[in-house]
DNA sequence: TCTTGTTACGTAGCACGCTACCTATTTGGA
DNA sequence: TCCAAATAGGTAGCGTGCTACGTAACAAGA
């Protein structure tokens, strides 16, 4: 029997996804939306468009299209940057605040349910597998961090 | 500092997919093509579209897609099925089966890049773990397999 | 200064995943 | 038999991901 490490792991991403963006759905955001209020909305400075493609590693124009949605729905809004023209910075606006706890719980929930009965060694255990082979294929998680801690 | 794990899965999952669409790229093939074909050629008897949509656990419009991408390149040919009239098999053309075995070994050698110095014993911990998330999440491990073994 | 390269972002076009809604066929019970 | 439910599949429309290409702004060396 072949490992199928990427079977498994496909199943185990649009299960997690699925979920999130059904739970998500009554306030008007998917996942992918959800995740990035977060980061934006729990970053220092306002990030520019640049800041979060790396943070998630994806590509620009994934961004700039999650972005302009976010916009058009009155969740964030972008100003330039004074000092560097070419940036876009961006500021989540107060009904981006409102949804900020909801919907972080909804994302962190979906976590827990995925490993509701592991043990905690298990669970150490998985995110050291998991960052293991994301460094194999040749990234750096490390360079990947969408929250501050 | 909170799990994280469909973060981290994500980064995982989206970086073995675009490994695997580089591979298969000179041979007109998606990573879901590819994985789509050697369902369909290493069955006993040709499956219907119904048959792909639970051993993927997809909707049925995502694989009517790729079904009808591949038969527009040749690859398969769909053929009523004379008992059931609501079906249409699928059948490997000539064009298909030359891909066959490199197209496998691509898609093998990205589960093996992946946990490429996992030890024997830490696959079979992923594996687990995987296997145990997915559940988790409500779905059914064992009613999604791609191949006959 | 000017030119060249890098960086931030825009747009086009595509694959793949979904839901929602539709038709046609088969099946099963009254 | 006939009607209703279940099943296989089609289409529309959308969000998310990508590559490839173009533009504007910044940065750094000749």
């Amino acid at each position: 029997m072949p490992p199928r490490f990427g079977h498994y792991l496909r199943l185990l991403h649009s299960a997690t996804a699925q979920s999130i963006n059904a739970a998500l759905a009554t306030m008007e955001l998917t996942a992918a939306q959800g995740r990035i209020m977060a980061f934006i909305t729990h970053r220092p400075e306002p990030p520019c468009a640049h800041d979060i493609e790396e943070a998630f590693h994806l590509s620009h124009p994934t961004v700039s299209g999650i972005l302009n949605r976010l916009e058009k729905k009155g969740f964030i809004e972008f100003r330039p940057d004074p000092q560097d023209r070419r940036c876009k910075r961006l500021y989540v606006l107060p009904k981006g605040m409102d949804l900020d706890e909801t919907m972080r719980s909804i994302i962190h929930a979906a976590d827990e349910q995925m490993v509701q009965n592991f043990t905690p060694e298990e669970q150490e255990q998985f995110v050291l597998l998991l960052t293991k082979a994301i460094c194999n294929m040749g990234i750096d998680p490390s360079k990947c961090k969408p929250k501050e801690e």
